[in-house]
DNA sequence: GCCAACGTTGGC
DNA sequence: GCCAACGTTGGC
């Protein structure tokens, strides 16, 4: 078992959001680390912190789980679409995705209240420069974080 | 296979 | 809205 950090735009997709649909595809990742994470190492029941980016007050807002395995990302095929690309064929797809189902949402725990924390110095979201919208996360981290979010 | 140019991400 | 950092693209 292991533990992830995915990161979403509230204004896109939110923790209430994931409240509401109990579960949700992962679609729209197209970047290769990424998709790698989902396709080759995320299992069903591994944790997921769920991340608020790009808004007022970046952090962490929820918990969900991984609860499918990576099946290739139906967008890719959707001519017009936001996230289709000409390369990818279904013989040969070239992006995937896990599905999340909610577990469920915490008080905030911010970037700044992270920054601040010396058990979390190590996380990728904090790296200068980071970008990677899926990273997994310590099982120390993990534990931290829940304790400190007293779940 | 290099690398400059470009587009995107995301905290601030 | 700014801008640093990064990934991708494409000419050579």
């Amino acid at each position: 078992m292991r533990y992830w950090l995915m990161k979403s735009e509230p204004s896109e997709y939110s923790i209430d959001d994931l409240a509401r649909d109990s579960q949700v595809a992962w679609f729209g990742v197209r970047n290769y680390q990424a998709r790698n994470f989902m396709r080759d190492q995320m299992k069903v029941g591994d944790g997921v912190l769920f991340y608020h980016s790009s808004c007022e007050e970046p952090g962490v807002a929820g918990l969900a789980a991984v609860s499918k395995l990576a099946y290739p990302d139906e967008t890719q095929f959707e001519v017009g679409g936001k996230y289709f690309d000409a390369k990818a064929t279904r013989e040969n797809p070239r992006w995937f995705n896990v599905e999340v189902a909610f577990k469920r949402k915490t008080r905030l725990l911010s970037i700044a209240e992270m920054r601040e924390l010396p058990q979390l110095a190590n996380m990728r979201i904090l790296a200068k420069g980071n970008r990677l919208s899926i990273t997994p996360v310590d099982p120390d981290e993990w534990k931290f974080i829940l304790a400190k979010l007293g779940v």
